[in-house]
Formats: structure tokens, C-alpha cells, sequence
DNA sequence: CCGCTATTTTTGTCTAGGACAAAAATAATT
DNA sequence: AATTATTTTTGTCCTAGACAAAAATAGCGG
């Protein structure tokens, strides 16, 4: 629409590239050492400062090393190779959902591109009748998040434009959850969802609180950025049979999995750890003891597991 | 109730430290560095290892922090003295107001207390239906968020209850928004709703939108943590008369006149900025071209205030 | 005594380069 | 082909120094 009047950043520093990519700062350090990648500038202060190019070559690189690839390998390639070897990578299941779905979809961006608050509800609201619930959060609200992440990443969406979604998203999946049913007061299981300290992003958490009441779950959300300790005592203190986290893309892969260990470790053996998410550490080895679900459709079929199970 | 019969960690990792408190690991080392504490022991490696008794200090001395207190004078006191330093602690000025009104406060603050959240989200439903909108959010919401937020300075509240809190009123109020009929397309004024980058808490925001959807106005909330430069163009994009801002009590002074000052020059002269909350830089001087608004009661005035002016 | 500006102290985060265990890849052996 | 041993790779920790931004204090005029 308008170009932009106010002098953007078009650097960041070392901390701002840890938040964004996922990679830590010693990390970012020794690859500039060994690879020769990346070479930030220096700012006035002789401090580390980023382009946004290299940000953005940082964050394929991230998407490789999560498929697989290692850091001696493709650090120092040029952009196009690494953009080459994304392609050539079978990957993506979402991917083609995305592109075959797109066309429903394509209505909601169009409405969150034109800043039509009002008509997102509203198309959403009749989506969620139209649709039921379940189809509603798989076929719609899922993918939709995903497109609006990526263009996000891209820049192609600004933060506010990001925010209004996920108000208006979160407001509708809120109305939906409370018009679910509440199951009998004995139900089976009783599931805490919270996130780890680090991830902020709580659709996720919303998304899968919402297929769990479904099923009849008693849920018991305690919104995101929980530390371990509190997870542990809050499972104690609701007599919790499973806790459920959510865990996004660009987290720090080992954080997620030093982190699972120790939660595991601190909860009684009964007590079940499901884990969902984008997050590709999830997926990438074997993590005793945690139940490790794909998309959210896995998450009716885990249920019925755990109560199959735990047939009195 | 029991003993756990499973292996614990008897110490931390540096990291693990960084996780559940909060503090950086180059905080953690200086702060040793500089007033002896913390003082971890070190593993077969060298590396650091604190105790959880470390551990819980630290965690005291992060809500200390968080409450305005500083390291040098803090961080070597003996564990006792912290304690003794959060108990005196306290939000003066609705002290009173919440012990004239703590009776039927009482029952709520049980629920939270004894982890019953089928309980508060019932009782919490019954009081919207009973007192209505704004008495509820106004009599009930307002001094029992309060009243959370001083215990859990107290130390009296663990994190995983405070967030079962502000999860169970997030539900109630947005349910009761949603319940709120839509104002006509044309209804004055477009209030846009956010806070600013430090700003995490949105419990306020959902009060005040509560209220100003009650007069009629039309809402649109960014949620919270929002960029300066994204509140400009946020206002343009959705051309908003009005951008509201709620502030909490610990935020920094200087940011938050620094803040509305820079806001109030880069937004047309007819777009107006009200800003209310418990921030106390907000009420020290006078912020030219700023509405500051005491207690929530304070909007249904303002709002009149606004169409009186605005009469065509 | 209060409000404002200048100076000093405090504090968090950055810098550099070294070290080393755990994980992964490669070579060697059965 | 399947183990086992050896080498390389890789992330995170270490020490110790520097410095800007923030906060506290001192100085000054009303």
C-alpha cells in the first residue's frame, strides 16, 4: 500500500538473531570461526551486527540442519545452493495440503491482508459451524496458521497484521472450546497443556486443547512459557494423567530435548508426556518415555490409545 | 503426598538454570563473579553445578527483580532476609479496597488456591450472569487480579496457579465480549487495543475492551506486545479514532512517558491515545495530547466524552 | 522542599579465544 | 554384513575483559 516513512532496522544484533533463528549466540560465534559464515558487520561499538540477508540464509540453513544435513556442509554454501538442496528434498507433507486447500484459504488472507477484522470473525464463525470442529481446526485453522507463519517469515506480513490474526483466531477456537459439551466430571484423562519458557506461540496449544475436549478430555490449559518446575507441581496438583506441550518450529532443538528428558525424569512414570508440534528435534530420535504426535489429527486415535490402556 | 520414588537431579545445569529462572547465563556467571553468589559447585567436568536450593533462591531473587529491587543490594542476602523483603512487599493502594470487598473475593481465591478450576470457571460464570457485564468486570475481575498479583509477589502463589488464573479469566471474559452484541458498522470510535513490547500482561486489555464493547464501540485488539511502529501503522490500516493502552504496575517509568511521547508524535493529532492500568508513571505528570485513565470505571465517561466532542 | 541537570555507580550483555564431551562419520576388524 | 575402534565434527561451556545503558546520587536554582 504505502511505502514505509519510518527508518527500519536493517540489521540486527546477535541476540535478535538467537530469538529469531533458533541458533545461539556461542553457536552463531564458532560458525563465524570455523565457516567464514556469517560475517556480520560491526556497529559503532564493534558489536555483531546482522543483514537481513544473512538472517534469512541463516534460517534456511536452520531448516536443512533440521532435515538432516550438518553444519560443515552447507554453512558456507551460497544462498542457491542451499535453496537447491530445500527443493531437491522430498520434506513438506504440508506443503501440497497447503497448495490443494489454498483456495479456501486464499479468502481468509485476502481478509487479514485488508485488514478486515470483522469479516475474518465472521467467515471464521461460519467456517466452525459449517465445518464441526474437528475439520475446522485440521483442514482450516492449522494450515491457515502455517501460510500465516511463513509469510510472516518472509516479511510479507507485519506484526500487527500477524497479531489481529491470532487475536481473531484465538477468540474464535476460545468460543468454539466453550461450546464443546463439558464432559462428565470423572472423564478420562485429564490432560495439562502449557509450553515450554521459551516458545511463545500458544495456537497450537489452543488448536489441540480444542480435539482433546472433543473427545471428552478434561483439559486444564495453563497458557504458555511454563517452567519444568511448575509443570511437575502443577501435575500434582491436578492429578493430571497426561501433559500435553506444544512446541513450534524455530525452537533450540537440544533445549526441547534436554528439556523432555528432565520433565520425564521429574514425573512420576504414570503420567504420560505427549508432545506436538512443528518442532523437527520432535521427530528427529527416539525420546523414551514421551509420546511423540505428528499432525493434530493424531491426537483422537491418542486418546482412544490411552484409554484402552487404562480400561479399569 | 509421596515421596518420589524416582531419581531427581540433585543440581543444575547452567543452562537448566537459565530455563527455569529466567536469568542469563552471562548474568549467572557475573553475578557470582561479582556478589559471590550464586556459588555452584562444579562437576567431573568443571563445569558449574548449582543445587536447587541455589536454584530457589535464584527464583526469589527474579521476583524481587521484577518488582523493582537490584542485584548489588539483594542477590548475597541470606535467603531469610529475601523472604522477609517479599512479604513486606505489597500494592499499597488497593489494599483497602480489596479487604472491604474480600469476602466474596474469599470463595474465588479458594478455588484458585485448591487447584479447582471446574469450580472458578463455574463461579466465574454465575458471576457474569448475576452482577452483569460491567459489574463483573469491575467489582470482581479487577481487585481479584489485583489481589493475584500481590500474592503471587508474596511468593504465595506458584506460577503454574497464577497462569490457571489468568487462563480462567482470559475464558470468561472473552466468552462474555463475544456475547456482546456487534455494534453497527458504523459505530464511533474504532478503538484499536494493545501494549506495548515489555508489556505481557493482557488481562487488562480484555477488561478494558470488555467495557468499551459495552458502550458500543467498536474493538480491535492487537493483543499485547505491540511495536511502536506497528501501532501507527495498525492505526492507519484500520483507521482507528482511538488507541487504547494498558499499562502494569512494574513496567519501566521512563519507557512508558518516552513511549507515549514518540506515539503521540508519529499518530495523526485527531487520533486519540488513552492509556490506563495500574502503572503509577502513568498518574506522576501530566503527558500532553495522552487521556490517562484511572480505575476501568473511568470508560464509559471517556467514551461519552469522545461522542460529545465527535457529534457530527 | 521540590524539580531539574550533571556525575558517578551499577548492571547486563557483548567480545575473544580456548577447551572438551557427545554425536556422527569413517576406518578397521571379526 | 555386522561390530567395534578411531577420527572428525559440533555445540556448549569456560575465563576474563570491556563498555553502553540504566539507575542512583549529588549539585544547583527556584
Amino acid at each position: 500500500m504505502n511505502q514505509r516513512t519510518f527508518p527500519e532496522p536493517l540489521t540486527a544484533s546477535i541476540a535478535a538473531v538467537e530469538r529469531d533463528t533458533g541458533i545461539g549466540k556461542d553457536t552463531l560465534r564458532i560458525w563465524e570461526r570455523r565457516y567464514g559464515f556469517p560475517q556480520p558487520g560491526r556497529d559503532a561499538y564493534g558489536e555483531r551486527s546482522y543483514s537481513l540477508d544473512q538472517v534469512e540464509k541463516l534460517r534456511a540453513i536452520k531448516r536443512l540442519l533440521d532435515q538432516g544435513h550438518r553444519p560443515g556442509r552447507i554453512v558456507a554454501l551460497p544462498i542457491e545452493a542451499l535453496q537447491r538442496l530445500s527443493q531437491g528434498q522430498s520434506s513438506t507433507p504440508q506443503k501440497m495440503a497447503i497448495s490443494t486447500t489454498a483456495p479456501e484459504l486464499r479468502d481468509f488472507m485476502a481478509c487479514i491482508l485488508g485488514h478486515d477484522a470483522e469479516g475474518l470473525r465472521r467467515k471464521l464463525h461460519q467456517a466452525v459451524a459449517a465445518m464441526g470442529h474437528f475439520r475446522f481446526v485440521t483442514e482450516l485453522v492449522a494450515p491457515l496458521t502455517a501460510m500465516v507463519g511463513d509469510a510472516w517469515m518472509r516479511g510479507e506480513l507485519q506484526i500487527f497484521e500477524e497479531h489481529l490474526y491470532t487475536e481473531s483466531i484465538t477468540s474464535v477456537l476460545r468460543q468454539a472450546i466453550n461450546s464443546i459439551p463439558q464432559p462428565i466430571a470423572q472423564s478420562q484423562p485429564k490432560v495439562l497443556l502449557t509450553t515450554f519458557p521459551q516458545e511463545s506461540h500458544g495456537l497450537g496449544l489452543l488448536m489441540a486443547e480444542c480435539l482433546l475436549a472433543l473427545e471428552g478430555c478434561r483439559c486444564i490449559s495453563l497458557g504458555t512459557q511454563m517452567p519444568l518446575r511448575d509443570m511437575v507441581m502443577g501435575v500434582q496438583a491436578h492429578h493430571a494423567d497426561v501433559i500435553a506441550l506444544s512446541f513450534s518450529v524455530s525452537l533450540n532443538p537440544n533445549h526441547v530435548l534436554d528439556g523432555l528428558n528432565e520433565l520425564r525424569q521429574q514425573l512420576p512414570p504414570s503420567v504420560q508426556i505427549w508432545a506436538g508440534g512443528r518442532c523437527p528435534a520432535l521427530h528427529r530420535r527416539e525420546l523414551p518415555g514421551v509420546v511423540v504426535l505428528g499432525p493434530l489429527e493424531d491426537i483422537p486415535g491418542q486418546v482412544q490409545s490411552w484409554r484402552s490402556q487404562h480400561a479399569a
